[in-house]
DNA sequence: AAATGTGAAGAGGTTCACAGCG
DNA sequence: CGCTGTGAACCTCTTCACATTT
C-alpha cells in the first residue's frame, strides 16, 4: 500500500523523454491496463519488464517513466492506476480520435478491423475508396464513399488522423487533399516519401522493408549465432 | 559513361553496415530498379536522394552504399545496374522466399495481397487459419488450411518465413510451432513479445504503437512548429 | 532492505569535412 | 572540377552505478 499523500492530484501533463520512447510507453500502458483489470494495484519496474516478456530492461522502464514525473515510491514501486492515467494523458489516449481511411482494399480493411478491435478511443469516421465495387458498402456504420468525395466527406466527418492505404502513385495526392481538409497526422502505408507543407505529422510503415530485414539476414547471416529478436 | 574496367565481375557479397541500414538499402533498390527500367544507367548519390524525395541525405546514401564495396566512380557517380544487382544480393532479393501466413483475417489477407503485388520473389506458400468459414478457400492457388494441420502443411510447403497475424493469445504457440518446422524468420503483427530458443529472427510490427506516436504528438505537441515527417 | 530516479559512461548512428580519384 | 569514400566530430539513446527515499 502506497501511503504517499497526493492531495492536489495535479494531473499536469509532463513528458521530458524523446519520441522514440512513445511506443514503449504505449506498451507499458497496455500491460498495466491489463494488470489493473486483474486487480493488481502496485508494481515494480522489474514487474513491468516481466509483463513485457523482458523485452525491455527495468532500467529502461524507470528512465521512461521518470520522464512523466515522480510517479513511483522508492522501495515500493509504482501505483498502477495513476500510472495508467498519466500514460493515457501523455499518449493522447484520453480522448477520441477520428480516423479517415483512404483506400479500403485488404490493407485499409485490415487496419480498420485491427484498430476497431483494439482501442475504443480510435473511431473510424470516414472510409474512402476508388473501386466502384466497394462504394456504398457500409463497414460498422461507416459508409464507403468515393475518393472523389473526399473533401465533402472529410468536412462532415472532422477527422484528426488519416490512413493512406492506396497505391504509391496516388499517395501524394491523397495526402495533400487530407491535409487541405485539416488532417494533421498521417499514417502512410504506401512506399513513397510524402512531401507536405504545414504542421503535419507523417509516419511511414514500410511492410516490404520489414520483410527485407528478414531476407537480408537469412541470406547473409545464415551461419549466425543464436536466437535473434530484433 | 563509366570507363572503369570491371574484368572479374567478382560478385562477392559484402556488407559492413549495420542492420538499421537495411530498410534504406531496400528503398534504394526500389527506386534504382525503377530508374533502370526508365533507361537510366548512371546516377549520383544526390540523384538517388532526389528519387527518394530527399527523405535521406546524399551523405547517408554514400555511407550506406560504401558498405557494399567500392561501387561508385569518383567524379561520375554509380553505374545503376551493378548497384541494383549488389543490393539484391545483400538484401536476399536474388532468390525466392516461401512465406507461411498464419491467421488469414483481414490482416493476413492484406499482407498476402500486398506482397504478392509487390515482389515476385516473395511466394505465399502456405496459409493457416482457425475460422472454419475460411478453411478450404483458395487464395491465388494456395489453399487455406486449418491451423491444426500446421505441421503437415509446413513440412510439405518448406517455408523460410512465417507471418503471424493471429490474436496475441495465440501468437507464442504459433511461433513455437513454426520454429519447430524449421522456419527461421518471423514477422509478428501480434502485440506480444515472442520468446523463442534457437536461431530465429523475429521482427515485430506494432500498428497500434505507430498510431500512438501520432496521437501523442497531436495531443501534446499541438502548438508545434512546422511540418514533421517522422 | 528494496526499489526509484538520475548523472555519467558507453554504444551506436548520423553528419561534417575533406582527402582521394576519375 | 565533381563526386565518392571515410575518419572524426557530433548527437542520441541505452546501460551502468549509485545516491536517495520509503
Amino acid at each position: 500500500m502506497l501511503n504517499r499523500l497526493d492531495p492536489t492530484q495535479s494531473s499536469a501533463i509532463r513528458f521530458d523523454g524523446s519520441e522514440i520512447a512513445i511506443p514503449r510507453l504505449f506498451a507499458y500502458h497496455r500491460v498495466l491496463d491489463a494488470a489493473l483489470a486483474c486487480g493488481k494495484s502496485v508494481i515494480t519496474s522489474h514487474g513491468i519488464a516481466g509483463l513485457l516478456g523482458h523485452a525491455i530492461t527495468s532500467t529502461q522502464i524507470r528512465k521512461d517513466l521518470s520522464a512523466l514525473g515522480p510517479l513511483g515510491s522508492r522501495g515500493q514501486g509504482y501505483a498502477i492506476k495513476p500510472l495508467v492515467e498519466q500514460l493515457a494523458l501523455v499518449l493522447g489516449l484520453d480522448r477520441d480520435w477520428r480516423i479517415a481511411i483512404v483506400g479500403f482494399g485488404y490493407l485499409g480493411h485490415a487496419f480498420a478491423t485491427f484498430i476497431a478491435a483494439r482501442e475504443e478511443r480510435f473511431k473510424v469516421a470516414a472510409i474512402l475508396e476508388r473501386s466502384p465495387a466497394l462504394i456504398g458498402q457500409v463497414w460498422q456504420n461507416t459508409p464507403v464513399r468515393h475518393i472523389n468525395d473526399l473533401e465533402n466527406v472529410l468536412s462532415a466527418a472532422g477527422c484528426n488522423i488519416g490512413v493512406i492505404a492506396v497505391p504509391a502513385a496516388e499517395a501524394q495526392s491523397v495526402a495533400e487533399r487530407l491535409v487541405a481538409q485539416g488532417v494533421r497526422a498521417l499514417l502512410n502505408f504506401a512506399p513513397t516519401s510524402l512531401h507536405l507543407r504545414g504542421p503535419v505529422l507523417v509516419r511511414n510503415i514500410d511492410l516490404a522493408g520489414e520483410l527485407s530485414i528478414l531476407t537480408h539476414r537469412l541470406a547473409f547471416n545464415e551461419s549466425s549465432s543464436a536466437g535473434y529478436t530484433v
